[in-house]
RNA sequence: GGAGAGGUGGCUGAGUGGUCGAAAGCGAACGACUCGAAAUCGUUUAAUAGGCAACUAUUCGUGGGUUCGAAUCCCACCCUCUCCGCCA
C-alpha cells in the first residue's frame, strides 16, 4: 500500500512514479477522497470535543443538585442530543470514504525502484550474469520423461484424484523432493535463518497484507465455508506473522525460511507447461523471507539473492541473474531480481526463484512497524524463494541425465538422497 | 459440535453508567543514599492520529447499538481457557 499522505500531497509524482510499470494510473480521485476526509475528521473532532465538554458538565451538575430531572438539565441533555446526531452523520461519511479510499489504495501497485531497468514486458528484462556452462547436447530428454522412465511421478492417475495440474510423486521422486527440502533449510538455517512452518491455509486479511488480494483473487484456492485461502506462496503467512506489531529495531533483520505447499489457480495459462512438474496447482517451496531496517533493505536484497543463489551452485545447477524491469515486476515489488536455471531439453532458462524487495509496501499493508529515533516507521520486507523444489527436481532430472538413462545426483545431494545416481527401481 | 468461564496499559490485576486513559503491584527510567552495588526512599512511565511545543481526538478483543455520557448496558462476530463429545 501507498502513503496515503504523499498521495494527498504529491499526485502527480506518484502518477509518474507507478507510470513507469508501463500504465497509465490516476491518483487525482484518490486525492480528492482524501482530502475530503481530512476536512471531515476534523470536523469529527471539533464535535466530539464540545460533546465531551457538555457531557461532563452534565455529571458535574447531576452530582451537585443530586437530581436528575430540571428545566436546565433537559436543555444540556437535547443539545448533547444534536451533537450526536451531527457526529453520527459525519462518521458515516468518514467511514464511506475511508472505505473507499482504502479499497482504490489497495489496488495501486508498489513503486518500481529507480535501479530498476525500465522497460514494458519481460522483453525488457535485463540479464545480469550467468553461472555455470549451461548443458547443450542432442537428443536429451525432458525432465517428464525422465520422471516416466524412472518412475518418478505420475500426472494422468491424479486427475482421478484431483485434475490436471497436480502431480503424484512416486518411489526415488517422492525421495528426492523430501531430500531437497531438507537440503534446502539445512542450509539456510545454518546461514543464520530461523525456520518456520506456518499453516497452508490463510485468512483473508493475510493475503491482503501480502497483496494477493484485493487484486489477484482469481489466482488462489479459496474455501467455501470459512474465510480461508489455500496460500500460494510461503511468502503471505511470513508476512502475516508479524502483522501489527512494533519490532524492536535491535532484532532487527529477522530471517525466516520456511517450507510450504504453495497452490495457484493458473488461470490465464491453459495450455501452456501442460507437461511436467514446471506448473502445477501444488507445489512445494523454500522460502526466504526477511524483515529489516528501512535504510537497509538494498543490501539485505542483494543477500537474500545470493543465499538464494548458493543453493544452485552447490546443487552445480547453471543460472542466470536477470534484473525485472519495471513493466514486468509483480505488484507489491520494487525490484525483483529473478534466478533462472538451464533447462537442457528446452534449451532456456526457467525462473526458479524470485527475489523482491518490498520495501515498505507490505509492512503498510500489514501494519509491521519499528521504531527509528523514538518515531514507529514500517520497515521493509523481503523475499526469494530458495528455491522452488518441483522446478529444481525438472533441472537436477535434465541437467543430470546420463547416456544409459540415469541421472547423476548433485554431490551435495547425495548425503540426503541416499545414492549418486538415481536409475530405475 | 455441546456446556461453562473469560478477553483491561510492557506484565499481573482492580474497576459494572459520570471529572476513568483507567486503582494497586511488578517491571522499566531518572534522582537520593553508597567508594560502588544490593536493599530502601522519592519522581517518572500506554499507544495511535492530526503540518504533532505538553492542544485536540481515538483506543479497555472487533464491529454495531442504547445514552447528554460506556471499560461498565444491549446485539453480532473473533479469540482464549476448562469440561464433555469427536478425531491425527
Amino acid at each position: 500500500m501507498l502513503d496515503q499522505k504523499l498521495i494527498r500531497e504529491n499526485p502527480t509524482s506518484v502518477e509518474e512514479i507507478l507510470s513507469s510499470r508501463g500504465k497509465v494510473y490516476n491518483i487525482s480521485h484518490i486525492q480528492e477522497l482524501t482530502l475530503k476526509k481530512k476536512e471531515i475528521d476534523t470536523e469529527i473532532s471539533n464535535l466530539q470535543s464540545e460533546s465531551k465538554k457538555l457531557s461532563k458538565l452534565i455529571g458535574q451538575q447531576i452530582a451537585k443538585f443530586q437530581k436528575n430531572n430540571s428545566q436546565e438539565l433537559d436543555n444540556l441533555k437535547r443539545k448533547g442530543n444534536e451533537y450526536r446526531i451531527r457526529i453520527s452523520e459525519f462518521e458515516e461519511k468518514q467511514r464511506n470514504l475511508d472505505k473507499q479510499i482504502h479499497n482504490e489504495i489497495s489496488n495501486l501497485p508498489n513503486f518500481p525502484s529507480e535501479d530498476a531497468p525500465v522497460g514494458q514486458d519481460e522483453s525488457n528484462n535485463v540479464q545480469v550474469k550467468t553461472w555455470g556452462d549451461p548443458l547443450i547436447a542432442e537428443n536429451l530428454k525432458s525432465h517428464w520423461e525422465i520422471g516416466e522412465s524412472l518412475n518418478l511421478f505420475e500426472s494422468i492417475k491424479s486427475t482421478k484424484i484431483s485434475k490436471s495440474r497436480l502431480i503424484t510423486l512416486i518411489g526415488n521422486g517422492a525421495k528426492l523432493e523430501r531430500a531437497l527440502i531438507n537440503f534446502m533449510l539445512d542450509i539456510h538455517t545454518k546461514n543464520g535463518y530461523l525456520e518456520l512452518m506456518p499453516p497452508a491455509l490463510v485468512n483473508s486479511l493475510s493475503l491482503k497484507g501480502s497483496g494477493q488480494l484485493p487484486k489477484f483473487a482469481n489466482e488462489s484456492f479459496k474455501c467455501s465455508n470459512d474465510d480461508l485461502w489455500l496460500s500460494p506462496t510461503a511468502e503471505v503467512p511470513l508476512t502475516a506473522f508479524h502483522r501489527n506489531e512494533i519490532i524492536d529495531p535491535k532484532h532487527l533483520p529477522i530471517k525466516y525460511v520456511a517450507y510450504s505447499p504453495c497452490f495457484r489457480r493458473e488461470a490465464g495459462s491453459y495450455g501452456r507447461d501442460t507437461r511436467g512438474l514446471i506448473r502445477l496447482h501444488q507445489f512445494n517451496k523454500v522460502e526466504l523471507y526477511w524483515y529489516c531496517d528501512p535504510t537497509k533493505s538494498l543490501e539485505a536484497h542483494k543477500k537474500i539473492t545470493s543465499d538464494a543463489e548458493s543453493i544452485l551452485k552447490k546443487l552445480n545447477l547453471p543460472y542466470r541473474l536477470i534484473d525485472i524491469c519495471t513493466g514486468d515486476l509483480g505488484f507489491s515489488s520494487s525490484r525483483t531480481f529473478d534466478l533462472e536455471v538451464w533447462l537442457p531439453s528446452s534449451k532456456c532458462y526457467r525462473e526458479i526463484s524470485s527475489c523482491s524487495n518490498c520495501l515498505d509496501f507490505q509492512a503498510r499493508r500489514s501494519s509491521i512497524r519499528t521504531k527509528i529515533d523514538k518515531k514507529n516507521t514500517y520497515l521493509h520486507t523481503l523475499n526469494g524463494s530458495g528455491l522452488a523444489i518441483g522446478r529444481t527436481m525438472a533441472a537436477i532430472l535434465e541437467n543430470g541425465q546420463q547416456p544409459d538413462g540415469s541421472v547423476k545426483i548433485p554431490d551435495a545431494l547425495v548425503p540426503y538422497f541416499g545414492s549418486k545416481f538415481l536409475k530405475t527401481a
